[in-house]
RNA sequence: GGUGGAGUGGCCGAGAGGCGAGGCAACGGCCUGCAAAGCCGUCUACACGGGUUCGAAUCCCGUCUCCACCUCCA
């Protein structure tokens, strides 16, 4: 088949298939349709650099990651954008506790954060963000909420600008709230607030309490963006007034959500047409969140697993359904991620390695993934597939073996979890002076053992056999001869 | 109190009126000098009580338990 008739290929399934997925706004799976013919536009609720990611945090990277890559299978242009909060109360508390200036301690975090999703194999976004580069965009949108009689300024002094929750009548209807029904917010601060739920668009500056670096002028006077207004301005920029996909963790509903959509929708943007929320990961059987302390850092986990063990943990339930993490599920994921993994490497050793890209995902895969991103099915999909290479590995190198490795590592590229991929490939490598000082090592050994085992000394066979294994070499014996790996 | 979600085999985890997901663990078999890996097989579960239906894990009613959000949260 050449080049252009596969080409031709993917415009006829394009053509035919549809993406669905599950509407947070509605409470249904519908069919996707983009605002733009080819294109997808994604936006999903980044971090507030107070501190590093937790492995929740990550999850909905690479639930956002693995949505990315299918929807470029499936043929279209996408443009992923993550924003960085990198202005915030939280923010400036941690100057207060840690002596140092918050930019300092959001871009530190930013750092860190990139480290942590590089690590996890999932690819940057087209955009990121920061809030901080984004003030005139900000100020722009409050502006058209105060003309359109939706926000306020508010008549204490303190500078705040308030979005009017009763003026936008449709104001709960992601979240499927009634304002009424909705308890009035418990904090002092509503002084100067209409009613109780407007939310803040703009934090007037207070002089002394907070830095004078955190204050930007506005028409309205100094001050800072508030956290809802921020996203709605930066998605604005990057993806258009209307655009395809929002996504965020579910915890973000109600109110980030909710108030972006509202101050979104009164300034006359369309906004989103799908509202995505991953999840949460819970740990001892609650949330993992900063403010109840119960989280593990993801820069902290990779050093104890390996990353690709923790992607594969974290994208194998569906995304929708709490993950209700241990220790004990992780490593028994892991297991399972082994026997794929071993397959690979067995058949890449047979073979001589194959191209991926030329791999043809299965039917029951691509079903999986187009229902609402359906990995968990896609994952059985893809063990069926493995089973058969198995199967095909017992007969040694052939076409078919080929091309089944290749379709398995084409599916497992698309989750971004192809042991033999980036960023998977180098950290397998390790140190390659020191693996080859290994390799030599071992393969002098297994030539004793061979000769042991030719004249049927096997106590000496399994001597050796032993000694590696302490070393931490496991030895097998295969049709093609002895393999050894190490470190697992 | 309001709004959503969940309870599935020893464990993890899908499914959402009939056709046993998948993985891990265990056990048996094949293979192996023995292993390992792999393959074949076994283990037929859906919180509880009613109801609808020819048929319910799935739909309806009720009950219990858990989780999330209700202005800090991915």
């Amino acid at each position: 088949m050449s080049r252009e008739s596969v080409a031709d290929v993917r415009v006829d399934t394009l053509a035919l298939v549809t993406i669905r997925l599950y509407d947070t706004a509605t409470r249904e799976i519908r069919d996707f349709e983009p605002v733009r013919p080819g294109q997808v536009g994604i936006y999903h609720c980044g971090l507030t650099v107070q501190g590093p990611p937790h492995i929740g945090h990550i999850r909905k990277e690479v639930v956002f990651d693995v949505l990315r890559r299918w929807f470029e299978y499936r043929g279209y242009e996408v443009t992923l954008v993550a924003n960085i909060t990198d202005i915030d109360d939280r923010i400036l508390a941690k100057e207060a506790e840690e002596h140092r200036p918050w930019w300092s301690i959001a871009y530190a975090n930013e750092r860190v954060l990139h480290e942590a999703y590089t690590a996890l194999g999932c690819l940057p976004p087209t955009y990121e963000p920061r809030a901080t580069g984004h003030i005139p965009e900000m100020v722009e949108l409050i502006n058209e909420l105060i003309v359109k009689g939706h926000a306020y300024v508010a008549p204490d002094g303190s500078g705040d600008v308030y979005f009017d929750v009763r003026s936008w009548p449709a104001y709960g209807e992601l979240s499927n709230q009634r304002i009424d029904d909705m308890a009035p917010a418990a904090d002092a601060d509503s002084r100067g607030k209409r009613d109780p739920r407007d939310f803040a668009l703009w934090k007037g500056f207070k002089k002394g309490e907070e830095p004078d670096t955190a204050a930007w002028p506005a028409p309205w006077g100094l001050g800072r963006p508030g956290w809802h207004l921020e996203c709605s301005a930066m998605v604005g920029k990057y993806l258009g007034d209307e655009f395809d996909i929002h996504g965020g963790g579910l915890d973000l509903r109600f109110p980030h959500h909710e108030n972006e959509q509202a101050q979104s929708r009164a300034a006359g943007r369309p906004f989103a047409h799908f509202w995505m929320h991953n999840a949460m990961v819970n740990l001892t059987g609650e949330k993992m969140s900063k403010s109840v302390g119960n989280f593990l850092l993801v820069h902290e986990m990779v050093k104890r697993i390996r990353a690709i063990d923790l992607r594969h943990y974290l994208l194998a339930p569906h995304y929708r359904s709490i993950i209700e993490y241990s220790d004990e599920a992780l490593a028994e994921s892991s297991t399972g991620f082994r026997r794929i993994e071993g397959y690979v490497e067995r058949a890449t050793e047979v073979t001589g390695g194959v191209d991926p890209a030329e791999g043809m995902t299965c039917a029951d895969f691509e079903a999986a993934m187009d229902d609402d991103l359906g990995v968990p099915a896609a994952l059985a999909a893809l063990h069926e597939v493995v089973r058969e290479g198995n199967k095909l590995l017992t007969d040694g190198d052939s076409a078919a073996l080929r091309g089944n490795l290749a379709s398995v590592r084409r599916m497992l590229g698309l989750l971004g979890i192809d042991p033999l991929a980036e960023p998977w490939a180098d950290a397998r490598s390790g140190d390659a002076d020191l693996r080859g000082a290994v390799d030599a090592l071992v393969s002098g050994l297994a030539a004793q053992r061979e000769e042991a085992r030719a004249r049927k000394d096997f106590a000496a066979a399994d001597g050796i056999r032993d000694l590696l294994r302490e070393a931490g070499v496991e030895v097998e014996d295969t049709p093609s001869g002895p393999r050894w790996t190490v470190g697992r």
